[in-house]
DNA sequence: CTGAAAGCGCTAACAA
DNA sequence: TTGTTAGCGCTTTCAG
């Protein structure tokens, strides 16, 4: 690290303005108990001098910290990478800058990135990445993020997780059930379900929002093949291939995020498969390409860099007794991916 | 930022262990002078308590930082998100932690956040937006840059900077180039080049690029409309519209990123306009989506993720008397998108 | 091999 | 209104 030596410290600033290290530090920090004119002049003095405070020493001595941490499962992901920027636009209005981490979908290293920023002491942390349905998962990052909450620690979530933190909740099983309902509706009832791995509550909770949206029309799940790949684009491609050569008669297919869902179409693409005339293709999230996807990607908006910013919001607010939970909306974008069912 | 009462500190570790505080730090930080028994008893009450030093106090007392800053424009843009994914892997093999802020294109902002960085006394920095093509926007962020570096601090840009700094240079002018070669090689002379700010070098260079090409089959700049709007999805969107409107008989487009391309397609593609058929497309960057657009788009591919792993590996490199640079590669991917010039 | 003690740069009582 | 001073938790000489 820097050899600070010759970064400017605020004693040199007092110094050269004339004043104690104490005046200094108030009139920069916009402290009362300063004249005005005093303050003005340290200021200036600061400026010239290029003065930045050190954030390690102010944060050690008891002034507020200024950063924040961030874990999202990858951040090319253009699903995280949107939640990131609604993060990082509000931690910058707030004078804080984030620390991103990716837990590669992986508890353990979700839970070593917790403790990583946790050394850090970020004022708050926000874990982006979907929750575990099995809790032991994460029975150790939830021990850990309690102390750290205990000792005066902020934490938020995004999704249904077994930490016990504020969260913000994606409408995730009314979304499964948005775009399930659009499909029957438009007549399929050969509909394939290409899922992310089981063990991410994200999953089961979209698998839920289909299941209902089938037992309305006296359907179950047990009627849809269901395949459980990666969350990702290569998921969705390969598990299109398994999934047709299965059910060759499918006339729709839902994947459980756009990624999946893009790798969906650019199979299909690649066998000639007409979208929507033969098949149908529906997906979850809808990031920022769906739009130019051709045919455009039908899914369901899920206001993600909306969900950063609500998630580090509401981190930074004063804790409350009772842990906070907020929903967000969906809604259904219908575009030329679906279509009727053909005869 | 956390009440650390309760957070257990290196005193207590040393307490519960019936060391001194300076045993219990030379074992935890494995250093060379305690006995093993010693030090392995050391770390085992450590990890028995949930110690985990305090990054502030480590950093103040002249350890290393253990984090990094990284300067995008905005991460929700996919060029920068897989640059930054590249940074964050490479940087959490080495157990840093890296700190993102958004410069949003604007010099002034990316002063401020290579200020903040400097506060948080981050090892090393990269500064991953395009550099500008005035020197005067830039002198002061290389003032405040230049001097970190004299502390101790390492820098890496990724792009032509007027920043005093190592760096990683992607091959823009020959993307520029190759693109261009690639669409006069199918027949096409009335090509029409949707850019970004002019003031941005990355704009600049691959611009010089197509001139280039242009020169080499006889003709100049001054052959082909060159249009600056957004360097975004909404400026190709935008763009493409006035583009045509003045120029009708265009047969090709040039878009000087992927983001635009998306927006140049998508307006094609809103007014019916046959891609290739009538008019052929190029972008540059290959983003990720690239190759699921419809038509697929023919673009030249830069290796963001190896940039971010390249930068961070430089700036993390001790420093050389001479400035580093390293060039990436690229290449000429050609998709659907184009094709040759209608007659 | 181990411990005592002096800072690192800043904030926040407490004095003046 | 301003200055003095005691830490914040850790690393690192320097003694023992």
């Amino acid at each position: 690290m820097p050899k600070s030596r010759s970064a400017p410290r605020l004693a040199d600033v007092a110094a050269r303005a004339g004043v104690s290290i104490a005046t200094a530090s108030r009139s920069l920090a916009g402290r009362e108990g300063v004249s005005e004119a005093v303050a003005a002049h340290v200021r200036e003095v600061a400026l010239g001098m290029g003065y930045v405070a050190n954030v390690h020493a102010r944060t050690l001595a008891g002034g507020a910290t200024s950063t924040v941490g961030l874990i999202v499962h990858e951040i090319g992901d253009p699903y995280f990478a949107e939640i990131a920027s609604g993060v990082i636009d509000v931690a910058a209005q707030r004078g804080l800058t984030v620390q991103i981490c990716h837990s590669a979908r992986d508890p353990r290293t979700e839970l070593h990135q917790i403790r990583t920023l946790i050394a850090h002491r970020t004022d708050a942390i926000v874990v982006a990445g979907s929750g575990y349905t099995e809790p032991e998962l994460q029975a150790e990052s939830n021990a850990v993020l309690t102390a750290f909450q205990e000792t005066g620690g902020r934490v938020a979530v995004i999704g249904r997780h077994h930490l016990t933190a504020d969260a913000v909740r994606p409408d995730n099983e009314a979304a499964g059930a948005a775009v399930t309902a659009h499909l029957l509706a438009l007549g399929h009832r050969r509909i394939g379900v290409l899922a992310g791995p089981a063990v991410l509550t994200t999953v089961a909770d979209r698998i839920a929002g289909v299941a209902a949206a089938l037992e309305a029309h006296g359907m179950t799940l047990d009627d849809v093949p269901v395949l459980h790949t990666d969350f990702t684009r290569n998921g969705g491609h390969a598990g299109t291939e398994q999934l047709l050569a299965e059910h060759p008669d499918l006339t729709a297919l839902i994947a459980l995020n756009d990624a999946m869902a893009i790798g969906v179409l650019s199979e299909l693409r690649s066998r000639g498969v007409p979208v929507p005339g033969r098949i149908s293709v529906a997906g979850v999230d809808d990031v920022a390409v769906a739009a130019d996807l051709a045919p455009s990607l039908t899914t369901v908006r899920l206001p993600m860099t909306e969900m950063g910013e609500m998630a580090l919001t509401m981190a930074l607010k004063p804790p409350t007794a009772r842990r906070r939970r907020k929903n967000t909306g969906h809604e259904l974008i219908v575009r030329d991916s679906t279509g009727p069912a053909p005869a």
